[in-house]
DNA sequence: AAGCCAATATTGTCATACTTATTCACCTGT
DNA sequence: ACAGGTGAATAAGTATGACAATATTGGCTT
């Protein structure tokens, strides 16, 4: 089983990019992929103990300081444990932090399946409905202008790439104006890993989709500025709707309820 | 500035008891409690440099692999990032990981101020609304069964500590039902918020305040049961928006709006 | 048979040395 | 005087080997 040097990334790496996390891999971050990917891919069963470090120091053919560290990162992640005599434990899945971007990540790197995709947008909906709301209620004048600029560069955009850069900084203007660190904090995961996977299917390429696309973002920055945090809930709920089912549909027939 | 030995911990211990966490403070824990709470407390200002290796070494006497292995763990919660030759930088807290149990327990150490608690509440309606909607679309009979017999459970507790195990438990329930991985993993927030709201005040002292909670809880079990999304969206809304008005209250006279 | 104890395996900690990357200042050539 | 390269200094990264702490396992004692 050869795991040694010039290993390629996948997806993962996208989502690594847009974070503008440091690629720069050092010898433990490769450990730690390696080690993540096979955690969140099953190879190491939930609840199964890990090879003991003189088996992974063999294996990865490096220190174990660096082994070492690599593993502390996964169980600073909630991804293992590990005891004295034990061994290291692969915690069960609901102990993973899954709103961590590394970790999300590797679970991009096994190929996005749509029921996974299906459970981030139903997280942001939850999320940006309220953020949504809270912004109505509490934006300044600045966020109202920065929300209107957002809407007027995405109808501007020519190339999906600069649709989704608009887009994402939309939604991030969206969480910023709610006030609420949480809210920017997990909608900025959130959205850009559905806009790494997504941007493939952009509406740029059809224009009536993009038409409607930037009226519906347009409604929600008006219901914001209107301070109707009612209307900033609806407009909101439609648009991420429309989007996931674009690009859903895009990837296999399926669809969603608004 | 002394931070030898003998450290105490705070309410975090109450959480991380609660949490089922492993208390076992190895020195690393120390050595990471330290450094995390005075990263979030901003003693240590966002985008400034923490003092080199060597200094940190001799202020915690421990060896370089202990103080590295803390480190790698606050880098792995996207709290600071080493780069060489320039030192170990504090990062924005837009990219610290907000919804990690630890980060979480940092924040409430340094007293839970209104704001927070109102901030965990905000995205605790987002997330937790689209869950019991979508546990009242997916829930098995079994689930369903679970969930009526937590709130039993909560009817009959005697102690505030009881009463917040049944009421997590319960809360737990309806992720699980849910069927969304990612409702299940915030799961460290609900707890923080409970605990939170329950240290200052149970409802279990208040006859009248515990037979409300109890019946706003009954109420989402049963429109989960009914398969009403619609009616455990709300209900559910009120059990988050009621709890943490309560809390509030009590700390100083100030209102939410539901 | 029950309970204690010691052997053992596995992670945790330590100390030290060496390597690599990055910045800053100096130095050189135009 | 300025542009650009060059190297020294600094801080993190890596390696290694030894020892400590801890919990399991199985044998020993009572």
């Amino acid at each position: 089983m050869d795991r040694s040097g010039g290993r390629a990334r996948h997806s993962g790496d996208l989502i690594a990019a847009l974070s503008g996390r440091n690629l720069a891999h050092n010898l433990h971050s490769d450990v730690l992929w390696d080690m993540g990917f096979a955690i969140v891919s099953g190879q190491y069963a939930q609840g199964s103990i890990l090879p003991p470090d003189t088996e992974l120091l063999d294996r990865f053919r490096v220190s174990r300081t660096v082994l070492r560290e690599a593993l502390k990162t996964l169980a600073a992640k909630g991804l293992i444990e590990a005891r004295a005599r034990i061994g290291t434990r692969v915690l069960p899945r609901n102990r993973w932090n899954l709103f961590d971007a590394d970790v999300l990540a590797w679970h991009f790197e096994l190929g996005p399946e749509v029921s996974f995709l299906q459970s981030l947008a139903e997280v942001r909906i939850g999320i940006e409905i309220e953020a949504a709301a809270l912004a109505a209620e509490r934006r300044t004048e600045e966020q109202a202008k920065l929300l209107m600029a957002a809407v007027d560069r995405m109808e501007g955009a020519r190339t999906p790439e600069d649709f989704a850069r608009h887009d994402l900084e939309f939604h991030k203007a969206v969480a910023d104006a709610s006030g609420n660190p949480f809210m920017a904090s997990i909608s900025a995961l959130v959205e850009m890993a559905l806009t790494a996977a997504f941007t493939i299917s952009s509406p740029v390429n059809e224009p009536e989709a993009l038409t409607q696309t930037v009226a519906v973002h347009r409604a929600i920055a008006q219901a914001i500025v209107d301070k109707s945090s009612q209307g900033a809930r609806e407009a909101m709920r439609v648009a991420i709707a429309e989007g996931f089912a674009r690009a859903a549909g895009r990837m296999e027939g399926l669809e969603v309820k608004p």
